[in-house]
DNA sequence: CGGATGCTACGGTGGAGACCGAAGCATCCG
DNA sequence: CGGATGCTTCGGTCTCCACCGTAGCATCCG
């Protein structure tokens, strides 16, 4: 079979170190500069181009250039749902062989962080929890579906439900949610339009911030009392 | 971030031909010895022999040893969720590359084949499309849902619905169907725990058969009148 | 226009690992 | 017991590719 080929291609593009951390640091769905992406792999802009030109040829990253910028981003939420599932994987493996340390450092990516276009860590599980807690949402290993009333609660906080039904949702209504595992909690949290939605509002609303160079985010005063008052989440 | 290494360690580890070839043939759900994946591979033992270590390792592949033979089967769903979607974005990439060209040898599988423990090709997207059609099933690009009618129908051929929900579906009834896109048709067929139900019960009812040393399943005649009378499916 | 910045192209080096042949160990069978 | 089969270990070869230094091209800025 030729696409066995390909598929080992793929598989291998992201097999290498430097190329995983930067195709890592791109997951929040943000795009970046060549240089920065550099960076992220610990390697210099020159191997950088190389690696960034092979990414873009086989279709994992999208480029546009901007001036003298070239900004690179995940090429679609396939490639997003690859990394993930790869991720997946990978902390089974690390998980089976040692306790799972990780440093203080990880403090803040462990509270919240965007995981492509929705949000994870204790912030993304928590505000799953809210909603399966309060029968807005049923979430299996398999699939989520938010519930008339969890369309009625994301409605009344002002998301266009609706609108994205009609995007993405071909062929239903209502369901879309995807259940995305976290790799710091464990736990599935919530992925696919519905959390991209929620997590794009949260930005619009003020409520949650990116901090600089990284994947964490900040949750802001008005976030507090807004997932308190909303979902009944307080974090602390 | 540690994590990164490990990320492109599993990745690098689908990403070597003769490995991915090995893994390939595992899709069906079906543990193979270590000679036969070797020919999948296109290797010769020995190679395979260190290959299989690091699969099995990393913990990719789990490893029976029944007398003189190592059955080596996929570790978990997880591993073949990553495959799948690993092959996604590949059938993304080839796609746009070429205007694919697949080889008659490949009929076979296109007509029917199975995607570690559910059906995929023209059977597997054509069950989708009626479950859909009758309103038996939802279908969006992130979930599925199965309906009162869907579980009633499952129940009627002696599929033990509740069973299922009882075994995977820890915090909910109902859904756990999960959308895969297909390969060779582009449109997403079902998968997940009832995806997997229901190709068991095919099995078992007769209404299907593996083919020898394929992925490919061949429709029995049994076959044919089940999935026209329970579910209005014809394929050529 | 001239210097600084961002990115890419080229050439050479070094290391990782995929591969096989030969050989050794376990298991099955006559 | 002895030959055959399935699998693994070891040693050595060879190819591939990640990496960087140098240099060149485009863009922005004073």
């Amino acid at each position: 079979m030729a696409s066995n080929a390909v598929f080992a291609e793929i598989a291998a593009l992201a097999g290498d170190p430097a190329r995983a951390g930067m195709l890592h640091s791109l997951m929040d769905g943000r795009a970046l500069t060549a240089s920065e992406l550099a960076r992220a792999g610990g390697i210099t802009p020159q191997t950088a181009s190389g690696h960034l030109a092979k990414l873009v040829a086989a279709g994992l990253l999208a480029v546009e250039t901007q001036g003298r910028h070239r900004y690179h981003r995940l090429a679609s939420p396939a490639v997003a749902r690859m990394m993930e599932s790869i991720m997946e994987v990978a902390s089974d493996a690390a998980s089976g062989r040692r306790p799972v340390v990780v440093g203080p450092r990880d403090a803040a990516l462990r509270t919240a962080r965007t995981c492509y276009d929705h949000l994870a860590g204790r912030l993304g599980v928590a505000l799953a929890d809210a909603l399966v807690a309060g029968g807005h949402m049923e979430l299996g290993s398999d699939a989520g579906l938010l519930t008339d009333s969890g369309m009625a609660l994301l409605g009344d906080i002002g998301l266009d439900v609706e609108g994205i039904f009609a995007r993405r949702g071909k062929r239903t209504g209502r369901l879309l949610c995807r259940p995305c595992l976290d790799w710091s909690e464990r736990r599935p949290h919530l992925a696919g339009a519905v959390g991209a939605a929620l997590c794009a509002h949260c930005f619009t609303k003020g409520w949650i911030r990116r901090s600089e160079g990284t994947r964490a985010v900040a949750i802001t005063p008005k976030g507090q009392q807004g997932f308190r008052d909303v979902f009944g989440v307080t974090l602390g």
